[in-house]
DNA sequence: CTTGACCTTCCCATCATGGTAAGCTTTATA
DNA sequence: TATAAAGCTTACCATGATGGGAAGGTCAAG
C-alpha cells in the first residue's frame, strides 16, 4: 500500500504519517526501488490505533507510551489504566478552567445590556485597576 | 519604566511585551538614549489590560478588538457583547468535546480491572477493528 | 508518448511562549 | 574609580500538531 493509499485508510494524512515517522512514533517502513513508502496491513493497524488515541486527546508522547504497552503483551492493565487516569485528572483541571472563565464571561454579558451605550462591564472587567 | 519594571508591573514577561510590540498589538514606545524602551503609566495600563483578557484566554487576535473597542470611547457596548458571546459559544463547544472524552475514559478506566493481567478495555478500544 | 495523479524532500506558517547567546548600558559595590 | 552584577538590546531556536506549497521524480492510463 503506498502512502495516500493507507491514509485515507485509517484517516491520517499523509503529511501526518511522514511526521510520525520522522519523530519516531512510527519505525521506517520499507521503500519501492523509487522511493515509494509501502504500507502493510500492520503499519495500517498501527495508524489507525494513534488516529483513534488522538481523537481521544493523548498527546503523541503519550500515544508513544500506549503503543508500547499495546505491543508488550504481557503489560499489566494497571500501567494503562494509571496512564488514563493521570490524563483524566488533568482534563478535569482544563475542564474547570474553562469552565470558570466560561461562566464569568457569561456573567459579564448577561449584564452587559448590549445596546449604543459605551459602558459595558466587560471592559471594566478588563480595564480595572488593581 | 524600563521594560523589567513594567513587566513585573503588569505580570507580562519582558519577552511578551517585545512581541506585543512586533506584531502590532501594542505600539511602539520611546527609547532612552541607550536604546531602552521607556514605558508610561499609560502603557502600563495598556498591557494590564491584555494581561487580563488572556487570563479570560481570549487570544491575541481578539484582544486587538477588544482594544480598539476599549479604546472607541463612542463604543457599543453591543459589539463588546457580541465578540463575548462568540467566544463564550467556542467555550461550549470546547468543553463538550473534552467533557465527552473525558467521560468516554473515566468510563473505560473503571471497566479496567488495573491489575497484572494484560486485558484492558482502554487498549482494547484503542486497537479495535473497524 | 503525454498527461495527470501520486510520490519524494525541503521549507515555511500557525499560536503564544520560553530559552539562549552575544554584546551594550546602567547601577552598585569594593 | 574600577569592576562586577544586573538589566537591556537583537537575533535565532524550540515547543506541538498540523497544513501549505514548491520542485522534482514515478507510475498508470489513454
Amino acid at each position: 500500500m503506498n502512502i495516500g493509499e493507507v491514509a485515507v485508510a485509517t484517516g491520517v494524512s499523509a503529511k501526518m504519517i511522514r511526521y510520525y515517522e520522522k519523530i519516531g512514533l512510527i519505525q521506517t517502513v520499507n521503500r519501492s526501488d523509487a522511493g515509494y513508502r509501502k504500507y502493510t496491513a500492520q503499519d495500517q493497524r498501527m495508524l489507525a490505533f494513534i488516529r483513534r488515541a488522538r481523537e481521544l486527546g493523548f498527546s503523541l508522547e503519550r500515544i508513544k507510551t500506549l503503543i508500547s504497552l499495546w505491543q508488550d503483551t504481557s503489560r499489566h492493565s494497571a500501567d494503562v489504566r494509571q496512564l488514563a487516569r493521570q490524563y483524566i485528572q488533568e482534563l478535569d483541571e482544563d475542564l474547570a478552567k474553562l469552565q470558570a472563565i466560561r461562566n464569568e464571561l457569561a456573567y459579564l454579558a448577561d449584564h452587559c445590556h448590549g445596546d449604543d451605550r459605551p459602558d459595558c462591564p466587560i471592559i471594566e472587567r478588563l480595564a480595572q485597576q488593581n
